[in-house]
DNA sequence: TATGGTTGTCTATATCAATAGACATTTAAA
DNA sequence: TTTAAATGTCTATTGATATAGACAACCATA
């Protein structure tokens, strides 16, 4: 079934590597969740045609990501399915939306300036363009692991001091709460895939390659009146989004 | 400007293989314009940090792709800029809209089968579960280079023989002009990103790791009666998408 | 407790990937 | 015609990748 020849030579990526991103996809989509752990080495090497220690290298490099733990004896069991969900609604919110699918959730303040706002940020926030808004650079982790890096504006009027609340409750609907905000709503979400940049392989801690979920959104208060726009990258391999109307 | 250090040693990916994608993207988007030319190879050794003869891998592999053309004394010309544009408008249509962006448009048919419909292909074209519908299988090439491999279904009743009227044309327009519907529209367009899977990867010519942009669209005829529904595959580092409204 | 199945470790070998340096060949421009 | 700049070719060396085989250590269970 899963067939042979699933990896290709000479193509400048390592068969190891090859063979390590489709058991890590073949684990996220519930392939084997019947017992709960991979298939023995020798079974894996027979039908991906490789030698066994090129499974054992591929399977190190799970080890390595917390994805699937080897016990001697017993066989290598799955310890984590990977993909968070992300439902994206219009009560939308990122920490909450992680619910118990991970242990502690982070939100970790790279940089937080106040700019004038381009053309593109201003019409989102509904501004005039050159008007002040502050920027948030934000890296956001599921038990230690980085999920998604997100960058967001605020007008800077109304939300004067927004990265010190971020800072402090590493939550974005905590920092609104903070500064009067007690509740919003998710207006408009665009997502589109990308190959990650050498800035996101670093910050996201992923191999080349890599593909990047990319959400742009805008929240608004109840009045509708533009309160935050944002482009989100994730890291698609550890993510879904599920859109629900 | 470019920096250095762009490149990940341990891996998995070959450093060549990271060049070269990393200099495929930048002909792609016009960094290398003004001269026409990709920077020599000792400055892009310098760039990223590596031997020049690991440059050399990498314009070798585009080369082998067509993309770039080495002479001795002069340079390494840009031979082609790759991403093909496709505007998704009501009147989508492939081959038109590729208008003078390749020199040859070729759509082969893999296969042609009839068969019953499952309950979403029932749903997309209107019909009842079950109910006889012809799919195509095609791919699709610009300039003897692979663009996309698109699955389609039609139903069967109206369009008995479209297999064939493609075979002849190589062109869905012109197959349904033959079966008696001279034009259609666009009805609707999703839009997805993942990695190729081991068929795409052999059919479109990728290597391991490309992405793919997957389309999904429904074009009925002018009464809004659905004819056609089909799910493409595209080479994502080879086309991009524009969305007009 | 004996056995089969599994992961862990070791040695050995061949090929690919990357670096390093030297020099030839070709082109364009001074 | 000379010179500078660029690609082409060659040799040599090191480390990563992949294969091959053998055996040890461990676990569950019959």
């Amino acid at each position: 079934m899963a067939g042979l020849k699933q990896v290709q030579r000479q193509t400048g990526v390592a068969l190891w590597r090859q063979i390590a991103d489709r058991i890590r996809e073949a684990i996220s989509t519930g392939t084997y969740d019947e017992a709960g752990m991979v298939p023995p080495e020798t079974i894996l090497a027979q039908q991906f045609g490789v030698n066994r220690h090129t499974v054992r290298s591929a399977l190190a490099a799970l080890a390595q990501e917390g994805i699937v733990r080897a016990v001697q004896g017993r066989g290598t069991l799955i310890e984590r399915k990977e993909r968070l969900n992300f439902p994206i609604t219009k009560r939308t919110r990122f920490t909450a939306g992680i619910g118990d699918q991970a242990r502690e959730m982070r939100g970790l303040l790279l940089d937080d300036v106040t700019e004038e706002a381009s053309a593109e940020i201003a019409r989102w926030l509904g501004l005039k363009q050159g008007a002040q808004v502050i920027r948030l650079e934000t890296l956001r982790q599921a038990d230690k692991r980085p999920v998604s890096k997100a960058t967001s504006w605020f007008p800077a009027a109304r939300f004067a001091g927004i990265g010190e609340a971020y800072r402090k409750h590493e939550s974005i609907t905590k920092a609104f709460a903070d500064l009067g905000l007690p509740d919003y709503v998710r207006a408009t979400t665009e997502v589109t895939a990308a190959h990650a940049n050498t800035s996101d392989l670093a910050d996201l801690e992923l191999t080349p390659g890599a593909i990047l979920l990319i959400a742009k959104a805008m929240n608004t208060d109840l009045d509708g009146v533009p309160v935050q726009y944002s482009i989100s990258r994730f890291a698609a391999d550890r993510v879904q989004f599920t859109i629900e109307n």
